[in-house]
DNA sequence: GGCGATATCCCTGAAATCAGCCATTTTTAA
DNA sequence: TTAAAAATGGCTGATTTCAGGGATATCGCC
């Protein structure tokens, strides 16, 4: 018997992955968390083989969850659920210690093989997502790049259409650190402008 | 007996409604569609009592296809599910046509009720977003501005970080007109900065 | 056909951002 | 404990955006 976890703040989908698993003898549901805190402490009590986890959880990004389970714990097999579609968070997922990555839009029969995958040591990606990550888009980041605490602090003052100055006076600390703060996540995001910086942390649900 | 269609892209979501709905004798779900286009048509089709509409479709904006909807039919009542939170988003939906709203992570009783709700000829609103409605947040918009097709084009590439400039080379129109466009987007979201726009723009899923 | 909304174009000056460099101190993690 | 990462601070000059005014043309819908 397969021990599977789930950890999704929708109840409505909750409902239908419980559906789909039960038409599987081998799987059993020996969990249902709505967040993430009460995900990650299920995982280190119940000891799952498998945990389907919705990437957009209220409480804890999904990446950083991912990352914490992998601390502890590197046998549990973590199936990503999300709806992003963008091949960075994809990638940076899948980099975290997930062993697979199924899109919301997908069908359960996916879900299923995802989990027989990771059972069996492999990667599984649904079709979506393999076709993303194989097309090479130019002027695309490959990952999603790393972000400081205070560069995320700067970002979400940016995105709220603040100044240097004003950032500066608000955070008590000089216009010119903060001016390398904004080179830094411009360099990082591989783009010209802040305005680019905020387009894309916001669609990859970094803000 | 109450006819209900569903519009999801989500096999998973669309298997937990369909449970739901099951579970009440005096509903039957009249059809199950995946895309705005198919749903539109189905609601023309099949004269359903009721629509429980998922707001992020792949191929029509939620709220358009609201519009779409009443611009034929008065009676319909149409439920919007959506996972978003923010204010303006709920204000645009509801004044879109939209006889209630649900956020994806209330649980299945909600709907129901909005279902009733709606058949009694009363706007229900799941609790959270019945929260989110009453308390007014200041420095916020109260709905989603009005965006012409040249300002959504112009947002587009302001945010994929091109300059005055280069927008008005690439639509061959003078540098003017495109600052004539940012002035008046950022007038409408009530702003001060491109930046600002975009990141409200992206998240309100105007992008 | 006409009205309203949309798109177009123009000017000036102040303010802010960006690109290009660099250096020091403080945290954090191995 | 020590090396790497992060945060801090600095300068100059060119470029770009923003705020404040306008005006005219064109499109779509009733």
């Amino acid at each position: 018997m397969i021990k599977v976890i789930l950890i999704d703040d929708h109840p409505i989908v909750m409902e239908g992955l419980k559906n789909l698993l039960a038409t599987r003898e081998e799987l059993t549901v020996a969990g249902c968390f709505s967040n993430g805190a009460a995900g990650l402490e299920a995982i280190q009590t119940l000891q799952p083989d498998v945990v389907l986890l919705d990437i957009n959880l209220p409480d804890i990004n999904g990446i950083d969850l991912c990352k914490q389970v992998r601390k502890n714990d590197k046998d549990v097999r973590i199936i990503a659920l999300s709806v992003h579609n963008e091949r960075p968070v994809i990638k940076n997922i899948l980099n975290s210690g997930a062993n697979g990555y199924v899109l919301k839009n997908s069908v359960g029969e996916e879900i299923i093989m995802a989990i027989n995958s990771a059972l069996k040591g492999d990667t599984y990606l649904c079709n979506a997502a393999r076709e993303i990550l194989s097309q090479i888009q130019e002027g695309e980041l490959t990952d999603i790049p790393k972000i400081t605490r205070r560069e995320k602090e700067i970002m979400g003052l940016v995105s709220k259409g603040l100044t240097t100055a004003q950032i500066a006076e608000q955070l008590f600390i000089s216009t010119h650190t903060v001016e390398s703060h904004r080179k830094n996540l411009i360099e990082k995001f591989d783009v010209t402008t802040m305005t680019a910086v905020i387009k894309l942390a916001t669609q990859y649900g970094l803000l």
